[in-house]
DNA sequence: GTCTATACCCGGATAGAC
DNA sequence: GTCTATCCGGGTATAGAC
């Protein structure tokens, strides 16, 4: 059942790459060099470049939609939604950086998305805001999940790719100010 | 001395579109589709895909690497360069989003910088850091450059892409709360 | 499971007539 | 200044042998 070693090596090599010069600016070539194969070889395993792609992201997107989920059952505080999203963008740190890197991955992926990422995003800043919020609120909210993206990735890279505790709670600490009226 | 008619439409049009589809995601046909002539029609006007970029990009850039300098000459305080760097991303609206929607395309101005863009940005970071800054310091810096960025484009988008005065002081008040230690 | 060879398409760019 | 026609390169994907 396990996944074989060469898909899994595939999935570790693309990861990387992907991360580094982004989905398009990658090629399948490159991919297969790293490898140790062909081009060929590849599309045994896996059936396009696009399905690679989803691979990945598979995991951590059901995570995401996890916690979309969670806003809608119960009222979740704005720390611990914060801090849900910290958490998420360091465990899944690659995944984040390549949307980063070539947002065209975006549109590819929509169909394993239970609803649009622009909704998606919308949810979040909407939890965020508060209930029927002005301009400001928006901005603010806006603001904070912009923080806890660029500070999560920040300070990954300042330290070995691990997040200590005294950063996240820096983070989220900034977070939280920012949302502050 | 006036770039010709047609030159500035292309140039228009060129805008509108990477900042929808970004530079890669955007052909040379899609832009002369557009503007009502064939593919070589546009390149009597440039000489290549790029050069439309770097036209687009030479103004805003010599804007940023202005303000860059400054930085160099005299000590600027936070709130001040907070502030100049939310008008340059309000003035340079749709570059901005073309760098964000498709970062790719950021290597290919490289030749117009005056210094590599990650240095640039490292020296915003500094001086928004401020001395032997620890840790918490450089987070708290990437923090507040984020709020910029995606605060002002969020307010552009709420206000029919204009900033008003109230939201400059929202967001440059939510960057100060960010830095704040 | 991996290879060689190649088909196929798309996008940038050029030639040369008008 | 714009057209038609075409080239060229690179990238995804496939055919079929081993």
């Amino acid at each position: 059942m396990s996944p074989s070693d060469t898909k899994s090596r595939i999935l570790e090599i693309a990861t990387a790459q992907f991360a580094r010069k982004g989905y398009t600016g990658t090629t399948i070539a490159d991919i297969a060099r790293e490898l140790g194969t062909t081009t060929a070889a590849l599309y045994y395993h896996f059936p396009s470049k696009q399905a690679i792609l989803n691979a990945l992201m598979a995991g951590p997107l059901a995570a995401y939609t996890r916690l979309l989920d969670g806003l809608d059952a119960s009222e979740t505080k704005p720390g611990e939604l914060l801090g849900a999203l910290i958490d998420i963008t360091a465990d899944a740190r690659d995944l984040a950086t390549i949307l980063d890197r070539d947002p065209s991955a975006l549109p590819l992926i929509a169909s394993q998305l239970p609803r649009s990422s622009d909704e998606m995003n919308a949810q979040v800043v909407a939890a965020l805001a508060g209930p029927e919020p002005g301009h400001a609120a928006l901005i603010r909210a806006n603001a904070a999940l912009a923080v806890v993206k660029a500070a999560t990735l920040a300070a990954l890279d300042l330290n070995a790719s691990t997040l200590a505790p005294a950063d996240r709670e820096e983070i989220l600490a900034a977070a939280l100010r920012v949302l502050a009226a």
